[in-house]
DNA sequence: TCTATTTTTTCGAGCCTCGAAAAAATACTG
DNA sequence: CAGTATTTTTTCGAGGCTCGAAAAAATAGA
């Protein structure tokens, strides 16, 4: 139910919008932030000054800028790095990472571990995430004080609350409340995220003129992922974490997809699926449960070189993709398209085939408009948007101390 | 870019707020309105004392109301009906009709029309809805100065600003800006709208219990079209209006759709899909232009009477909607669907295929949850549609006669 | 050293919302 | 029927926030 505006809310978040605005411009002087938020000098300069003795902002001592112009030198400011710090943990198939980030963005600590988890039990994968997160919290040259939030980003399916995982690939083991089970155990806030949903917020980070408010990330690995951004917010399901876009149909009845169903664009595009077709197994044949980079580059190799089974598994994937892609679009209309993971090196056996279903298509209209981008290494990504994800709720609860998520639009689903 | 809250945005985002809750609950006391909004009962007392000076509430004569309870009575507030009134056009296939809506939400006046849209030129086209707009404004029993907006709704693509038809089935033209004209033509505020979002709009005042945050509304006519809502705001594409649910690809290079590509839903579903495949011709045959509502309620009446080729054209309808609506569903998650439109008369026929094509995919985890309303008279809802959506306008521009629309998230998609 | 220029801070004015108290309007009670 | 209890609505002063104008600060050029 929407919800008035009351007078405190004001000060508040016309705070959020200083922060938020200085930790996307970098160093803006206070002129710069009136001017993007509209808001009048002497409000930028009031709360701007708040923030400074609150030690949320800092100056940036003249020295370090050359001002060439007349007139008193604007005076940068910047997010002082020691206001906080957050925890990014990513888990994917057998890979655990955990880092530690300033409030500035930067990364201070890091720490990756192999594990086997498709045959670890529910409590050996829970030992695990807590182990590690534990071992960067009790570290001595951490001020445990200043972890303001934890993120985990899973391959899977979240819940649209960011408390849980429901269902993963990576593990047999369903529906662990991780955010809930760290919270209880460090008393640090936490939340739980999909991974593709993760790159999406990271690219737009990395690069907003391309990434701004309406795109596409897809993930191109053993599955098939997506991280969507619309009108500038993350699109998440009503239930869950939603935008399975591996598991939108592409051929009723058709191959075998991990999830047990038949079909799926996965089914034709995961890299099992590829390997599948590559080795002219039947379409029937049980997806295995994971094929090495090296094997993939392999197949790549071999596409490239001669016209075999191994070209025709690609295009069959980019037939999947393209018009997965088109009935998509016919949803959203067309967008900016990042193509993610090891496979997203093999972009060039994928497109033209691609290209080709998406022209058949009614997102299709505009075929050739529609650029890709690729990006082969999906874990800096994912970690990226972990930990700029959960700057940002930390951006939104140091500078508010009070009642706050009031429903209504406050809290929205910002990339 | 988001921008801060100025202190004079307080007040007028309040006043919206009064507003909006009174269309919604009717005849809200002051202190109901000070329960959903949040707002103090001062504060409340005095936004409301200034919406009745300006005429855009009245208080309900005690008379009217029982009070039972001890203490001063409520008094109930209620729009003024006129404050203001809308125009609602809706131009469908063959078809053109205008209401006068009063700004409590009560149609004065109608008007409707047949014509031969599919034949009719450019200018024709335009200059019939300009010309039923004229005689409705020109109508002496209405007092002009109080229309304070048109909203015409069209089925096919319209733009995402709400100004033109991009691309109609009802015509060969494309790319008209009716608002643009109407706005020019009248001097009144005007916005062009998709049919299937106006029926979401529709349903969600109808009924807010049912279609609340997240719901889909489908249109099963001669063409398949949608509305969605979701996490109450009304979904658009980037560019276009979008949601276009019938032109998922269910079977690549399948049956021949009336839009000239191959495989979408519609070229199953679609009332010309039915009637072709009932007939058992090619699913290459150039698809009919029009099959009459009594025509395809033979065909309904045929196939529950004998398992023949109707049956099977519409269990194939069934088909293509379910995979289509499980596509969906992996995107945005189960949610609640209305039927809309002459053929949702015959779901009955189509429900058994939908359910069990839905449940062979990733939608289908809820298969049995997933509720089906269906409502044959799409008209109404239409229409109905338009007229909220104008009101809605108006609330908010009625309230707000300073800078408004200051970016940012500012003027939402609310439904 | 003085002046022009640009940025930042200061200060009073004007709104807005809030809480508390008062006023208004009714039902119960004896 | 007058008095009391109860509920709704209005009134009023306090506190906070943003704004514009003016002042102060800080620099480059003359």
């Amino acid at each position: 139910m929407s919800v008035g505006i009351r007078h405190d809310d004001l000060r508040r978040r016309n705070r959020a919008m200083v922060i938020s605005a200085v930790r996307r411009a970098g160093q803006p002087s206070r002129t710069e932030i009136a001017a993007t938020t509209g808001l009048s000098h002497s409000t930028i300069s009031a709360i701007s000054s708040d923030l400074i003795q609150e030690g949320i902002l800092t100056e940036i001592k003249a020295s370090e800028t050359v001002s060439m112009k007349r007139g008193r030198p604007q005076v940068g400011l910047s997010l002082n790095p020691e206001a906080a710090a957050v925890l990014a943990v990513v888990l994917s198939l057998n890979f655990l990472s955990v880092a530690v980030i300033d409030y500035a963005g930067q990364v201070v600590a890091e720490e990756q571990r192999r594990l086997d988890t498709l045959t670890m039990s529910r409590d050996e994968l829970i030992g695990e995430c807590v182990a590690i997160v534990r071992r960067r919290v009790e570290d001595p040259d951490l001020d445990v004080q200043s972890v303001a939030r934890i993120a985990l980003a899973i391959q899977g399916i979240t819940d649209s609350h960011a408390r849980a995982m429901l269902w993963s690939p990576i593990t047999p083991q369903t529906n662990i409340a991780f955010a809930d089970i760290l919270e209880r155990e460090f008393g640090i806030p936490a939340i739980m995220e999909n991974d593709c949903n993760m790159m999406a917020v990271a690219l737009r980070w990395r690069d907003p003129n391309r990434y701004r408010d309406d795109f596409i990330a897809v993930l191109l690995s053993h599955g098939i992922g997506m991280g969507l951004v619309l009108k500038g917010e993350l699109f998440t399901g009503t239930h869950s974490s939603g935008g399975e876009f591996g598991h939108m149909i592409h051929r009723p009845g058709g191959a075998l997809c991990r999830c047990g169903r038949r079909g799926c664009v996965e089914a034709y595009a995961g890299n099992y699926a590829i390997w599948r077709n590559a080795r002219q197994l039947s379409e029937n044949a049980e997806p295995v449960a994971d094929v090495s980079d090296a094997e993939m580059r392999a197949l790549a190799a071999r596409a490239r070189q001669t016209d075999g089974p191994e070209r025709e598994a690609y295009r069959k994937a980019g037939e999947a993709l393209g018009f997965g892609l088109g009935s998509l679009f016919a949803l959203i209309d067309p967008a900016p398209v990042a193509m993610v993971g090891a496979s997203a090196a093999a972009f060039d056996l994928i497109e033209p085939a691609l290209r080709e279903a998406i022209a058949q298509t009614a997102g299709g209209q505009h075929s050739g408009s529609i650029s890709f981008d690729t990006e082969p290494n999906e874990l800096p990504l994912i970690r990226e948007g972990c930990a700029m994800r959960a700057l940002s709720f930390v951006d939104q609860e140091i500078f508010a101390p009070g009642i706050q998520a009031r429903a209504g639009s406050v809290g929205r689903n910002v990339a």
